[in-house]
RNA sequence: GGGCGAAUGGCGGAACUGGUAGACGCGCACGACUCAAAAUCGUGUUUCGUAAGAAGUGAGAGUUCGAUUCUCUCUUCGCCCA
């Protein structure tokens, strides 16, 4: 028997699917669309693991949705903006562009060789001029509508190399690549305006039906909308200070009031700006993260005023105003009254100021006496020693209570808060989409004409300077305008904005004015169903969703609000670690497995440590690379094991085992096809009662059903199955029709899992049709079932009978049989429950 | 600290709305083929027990004729936000 030669064949029918355009779309009314999309990748040099995972579900769903007769889009492109290209340009004085161009071309072909069911007629790549002057259209669109805007804002300041830091370059507060200590800086910076539309972000969330509900919450806390109030604090101390406003959720925790405490960075600093502790003071609160956890756990600082604030509701009540390093200015309104009792951080304050501490909740459990002592009391319960409040059942009850006094006596009112904050899209980098803005000589921006767009990335520039290497583009930056100088905007926008739109341009890849044709949004969006990483379940699918609000807003012709209508996260691809003597990091290229033992290739004396499995990372060293596995086992084995041996959304261990299994089970189904091709050429007439058309029925609705609800591990344990039982029903000689018939549909529903493998053997049988078999509900009908008997709850046995048999039939059948009778002979028979063609559970 | 989720053989994992726990795969054991090995094929594989049988889904309780599934308490782990 010939060897399946994967090579060969892979290849063969990936040629044939990129000669044919065999994955080519395009509208078609008269067939029910289906958009396919996976995250698409940033070019970073070649896939790994995680893609070919993520790719493969997608590919599985968009063959399978074409077999059902789908209009079926499946593009891809590249998220090619970004830092990793210039710091790689930097390190080895290239060109980003050109290194992104490599890295595209090079994954690419890795992509193709998975015998992925892609349109590659739509690529598209964020990075190209054609992709980002639509982009500077929608930002300029956006201006007009005030969705844009520019303010100042702290940034993380690396002194050194004179540049802007992201969140996750600063390490211990210190640059990644320089060391030097991070400072706070302001700068101007572009921001959208995401918040106008957080009600609007968060009831969307209730249509999203077909999304994971772990990712609807984590969007809802992240938009985080908090019922309180706005409340005005009477302020003494301090002539040019009347009020103090402060926003609350707990305003009826009022009575447990013993200080006011306000951000280093409130406007009334400015009366202190010639204070020497206070400047003192704030420099310590610099140096503090602003991180929420920062605060929760860093050191309470305060710095005291001569101000008093007085309580609205008990004028008699007049406690000290502070500067304290915990209150942030971007929440609320950088003010918040300090209640020690009921809330950890005003506590800890409290008690390093030595402030007095009130309780005024106690726990439905506890009495009148309870009080606050080692930490503060956030729970729910009962106000008490609150005049007029006690007794209210807080918080819900008294909240709203307090709420009312409040706004009766004119001291405050309901509010509701946002914690979602606008996005600052503003890089201090080369490598993005230039920002279409100019600056006249009393830097006031005006936007760029839009005859003039797009404004283009200057090419071969000098990238080893300080700071952003646009700002060093002389003649770049400078600019004559109708005979007027301006100066370009030298920031670059986040690459988060070049992929909040990406899955329209996928609609219209060649449409040149506006970026999409409406016909072609109309029919394709939106995304029905978007697969990709959890990691992005907050800002990317935030900000694609916010993109659709924002060009739907005031805009007849573009009316889309929700861009993605299901949505599936899969998990990561995990690989064991490995350490040698010396405790470093050691790649699985590296190992060798003897006997169950593992140890160093180049030494086999010494044996490795086997850590834990854990997330594939280079730093880990524990990659498996798919080129290798590609090579040496082919697509259709590294797609297959990649699903099956746990559920998509949940992580999978990387195995060679499994890689080898996968493997060796495609050798099997050759053989069987062989085989098959031998018996239908041998043109038997028997029909066997049909058990094989029964048999495939059943299985093609389990295959379907387990595709409908993504459970792709276990249709590979249905392949396992279907081979199981062909192989042994292959001996009963059934008739060339019957066995051509049921073969073929059974390959068809392995062609979206291993398409190369099936294609091939569709070929062979010389089948006809190429479309999603369905079964026929009547072959699902078993002719023989089996009835548990309980007695006393307690399975006894199984009896075999014809379906739908009756209660008392059945008592004929258990009575008849000695061993289950001797069960409940001679006792009382107080019960039977009996449920149809399931179970007995007999009572005694 | 808060939110969400999970826990099933030696391992990865099945078990539809409460109704045969352990599908399928890996690993392991035995057998066949072979001078031998690899590959391949076959059989077995939750635990205890020769067996009949008993126990068993992180721990403890509860509801039920019946609980991996529902409720409560606890433990551990994971993820996210902090």
């Amino acid at each position: 028997m010939e060897r399946y030669n994967f090579k060969k064949i892979e290849s063969e029918w990936q040629r044939l699917w990129e000669r044919e355009k065999t994955f080519k779309t395009k509208v078609d009314e008269s067939k029910k669309k289906f958009y396919c999309l996976e995250m698409f990748p940033y070019p970073s040099g070649k896939i790994h693991m995680g893609h070919v995972r993520n790719y493969t579900i997608g590919d599985v769903l968009a063959r399978y949705k074409t077999l059902q007769g789908f209009n079926v889009l499946h593009p891809m492109g590249w998220d090619s903006f970004g830092m990793p290209a210039e710091n790689a340009a930097r390190e080895n004085n290239l060109d980003p562009k050109k290194w992104t161009e490599q890295n595209i071309s090079k994954m690419k072909s890795q992509l193709k060789k998975l015998g992925l069911s892609i349109d590659w007629d739509r690529e598209i790549s964020t990075c190209s001029e054609d992709y980002y002057k639509h982009q500077q259209r929608f930002f300029l669109e956006l201006l007009e509508k005030k969705l844009v805007y520019r303010k100042e804002n702290y940034v993380n300041w690396d002194p050194v190399d004179e540049t802007v830091l992201a969140n996750e370059q600063v390490i211990d507060g210190k640059g990644w690549r320089s060391g030097a200590v991070v400072e706070r800086k302001k700068l101007s910076q572009w921001f959208f305006n995401i918040s106008k539309f957080s009600q609007e972000l968060l009831d969307g969330l209730n249509s999203l039906d077909k999304w994971p509900n772990k990712v609807k919450t984590m969007q809802k806390n992240w938009i985080g909308k908090s019922f309180g109030c706005e409340i005005e604090f009477a302020i003494e101390g301090n002539p040019s200070v009347k009020k103090i406003k402060c926003f609350t959720t707990r305003p009826d925790t009022l009575f447990g009031f013993s200080f006011l405490a306000l951000s280093a960075d409130h406007e009334i600093s400015k009366n202190y700006k010639n204070d020497q502790e206070f400047l003192k003071f704030k420099e310590e609160c610099s140096k503090t993260g602003t991180t929420e956890e920062a605060i929760a756990v860093g050191e309470k600082i305060g710095f005291k005023t001569n101000m008093m604030a007085i309580n609205p509701l008990d004028p008699k009540q007049k406690v000290p105003v502070y500067f304290a390093n915990f209150v942030l200015m971007d929440y609320g309104f950088g003010a918040v009254f300090g209640c020690p009792g009921h809330d950890q951080r005003d506590f800890d304050f409290a008690k390093k100021y030595g402030l007095e501490i009130k309780t005024v909740v106690k726990p439905n459990n506890e009495n009148e006496n309870f009080k606050v002592t080692t930490e503060a009391y956030a729970g729910p319960g009962i106000l008490i020693n609150s005049h007029f409040l006690n007794g209210l059942k807080a918080p819900d009850e008294s909240v709203i209570e307090t709420i009312k006094i409040l706004e009766k006596r004119n001291l405050g009112k309901k509010q509701i808060n946002f914690r979602l904050k606008d996005w600052g899209i503003s890089r201090q980098r080369y490598w993005g989409c230039p920002i279409p803005i100019i600056y006249d000589e009393n830097d006031n921006p005006h936007p760029i004409p839009k005859s003039k767009l797009p404004v283009k990335l200057p090419e071969n520039i000098e990238l080893n300077v300080k700071g952003n290497p646009l700002d060093s583009v002389k003649n770049w930056k400078e600019i004559d305008l109708d005979g007027k100088k301006f100066t370009r905007e030298t920031d670059t926008l986040d690459t988060f904005v070049c992929s909040s739109w990406y899955y329209l341009r996928f609609c219209s890849p060649n449409e040149n004015e506006y970026g999409f044709k409406k016909e072609d949004i109309d029919y394709w969006m939106p995304v029905d169903q978007y697969i990709g990483g959890i990691e992005h379940a907050i800002l990317h699918l935030l900000y694609s969703r916010f993109f659709m609000q924002a060009l739907s807003f005031k805009n007849k012709n573009f009316e889309l609000l929700e861009p993605f209508d299901g949505l599936f996260t899969q998990g990561m691809v995990c690989h064991e670690t490995y350490k040698d003597p010396d405790n470093n990091w050691i790649s699985p290229d590296e190992v060798l497995n003897i006997e169950g033992v593992k140890c160093l290739k180049k030494d086999k004396s010494i044996k490795v440590t086997i850590g834990a499995s854990e997330s594939m990372s280079k730093s880990k060293k524990n990659t498996i690379d798919p080129e290798d596995i590609i090579l040496n086992y082919g697509a259709d084995s590294a797609r297959l094991f990649i699903l099956s041996d746990s559920p998509p959304e949940k992580d999978v261990q990387w195995s060679d085992e499994g890689i080898t299994s996968a493997y060796k089970f495609i050798q099997k189904l050759w053989n069987l096809n062989s085989k098959i091709l031998d018996e239908m050429s041998k043109d038997h007439k028997n029909d066997h009662d049909n058990e094989l058309t029964k048999y495939t029925n059943r299985i093609i609705k389990k295959i379907t059903e387990n595709l409908e609800n993504f459970s792709y591990n276990k249709i590979v344990a249905n392949f396992h199955e279907l081979h199981s039982f062909f192989s042994k029903q292959i001996m009963n000689s059934y008739k060339k029709s019957t066995l051509k018939e049921n073969y073929s549909k059974i390959l068809i529903t392995m062609t979206p899992v291993i398409p190369h493998f099936s294609n091939e053997c569709l070929k062979l049988i010389n089948a006809k049709s190429f479309k999603w078999p369905s079964y026929d509900e009547k072959d699902i009908k078993e002719d023989i079932i089996n009835i548990v008997i309980q007695i006393n709850g307690k399975k006894r046995s199984l009896i075999s009978t014809k379906p739908d048999i009756s209660e008392e039939n059945l008592m004929e059948l258990i009575n008849k049989d000695e061993k289950l009778f001797k069960h409940f002979n001679g006792k009382e028979i107080k019960r039977k429950i009996f449920i149809k063609n399931k179970l007995i559970n007999i009572i005694t």
